[in-house]
DNA sequence: GTCAGAAAGTGATGTATGTCACGGGAGGCA
DNA sequence: TGCCTCCCGTGACATACATCACTTTCTGAC
């Protein structure tokens, strides 16, 4: 199970047996059931996440009770909300299953231990934030220049799979528009 | 002039005058004026921008010639095309200066010695990064949930100072509505 | 197998926003 | 002064999309 984390980590830099046994000793496993809250809008949120299997959503609930998806994080993914976490607020997102998922969390405290002990770490969550970085401001790009079927069909070229693992209800959240013309637009 | 610089990066790690003076020579500054190009969507991009006065604004130019802003880049801002920088190659964006700007450059090179050079700066270049990718995950937060009107408040509230300094054309452009709409809505 | 709830399609209608066209004002420059 | 360009406002009209209401299909729990 924690071999995920090392063949991930292992895409961007190299470590020993033993580092890794000692990197990996910094995180804990948790198993979350189908529906199952990591975090709570309004609540502190200890943990980063790695998602060694299943599926999250990142989701916003506006003041109407709308709720829009800030990300779908899958296999490999880190997903958190950022904000609190680093500032130890309160949580603006909520952060909950679609599938039963595998997880590891790391505490604040000791992603920052873990990067002073590992420069390495630090280069690789560097990576990490820079690619997160990029792909936001892909989507934001593509918010303000597409329609909805563009942003749909963009969406299904990056991530075929996600339209066989979610309902069609829960892309349109994430496209930003209704269900009723993502239906549409099929036809 | 290069004492800016000093200044930001002190504000999230302390340097020695001595490491500070090492630090700023993997930089060079250089001067543009009002209009001209930093990165021309198609070309190379050599290198990562700090900004110690002036602004600039990171565009991409659609099909039809429509032009979409992805941010203004003001005093103290890094900026750059990241996916061309990091990944050598074409840049799908263009940097543009909107008023005369004194701003300090760093090829891909160099920011690679600088961080194994100083492990400081890769945790400071971290933070950047974090911060940069919580920015952008608010905006499209902003674009999912908001109406237009509700975007330009939130911009107003955000960075006040904008208002005085480019057209209000320019701001619809980073909204993501038409120069008319955004001209209704003051009314 | 039955039933309740979720998911998905679709019609009718309302609305926010885009597009096109025009005019007026402010500023740079010969 | 006159001219040109950019910026901004505004009216008329088109359209993409939201919303509401209804129906059908699917699925999972018992």
């Amino acid at each position: 199970m924690i071999q995920e984390l090392k063949r991930h980590i292992e895409e961007i830099i190299t470590l020993t047996d033993d580092e890794f046994s000692s990197i990996s000793s910094y995180f804990f496993l948790q198993k979350f059931k189908k529906g199952e809250f990591l975090i709570r809008q309004g609540t502190n949120v200890p943990y980063t996440y790695f998602v060694i299997s299943g599926l999250l959503k990142l989701i916003s609930t506006d003041e109407s009770g709308k709720e829009h998806i800030l990300s779908f994080a899958m296999e490999d993914w880190w997903e958190t909300d950022y904000l609190a976490f680093y500032t130890k607020t309160k949580a603006k997102m909520s952060l909950q299953c679609l599938e039963d998922s595998d997880i590891l969390c790391i505490s604040l405290e000791n992603y920052h231990n873990l990067c002073s002990a590992y420069p390495l770490m630090e280069h690789f969550f560097l990576q990490k934030a820079t690619s997160g970085h990029i792909a936001s401001q892909q989507r934001i790009l593509s918010l303000l220049s597409s329609d909805a079927k563009e942003r749909y069909e963009g969406l299904l070229k990056r991530y075929p799979s996600l339209i066989q693992r979610v309902p069609k209800t829960l892309l349109a959240a994430y496209l930003g528009v209704s269900r009723e013309t993502l239906s549409r637009l099929s036809s």
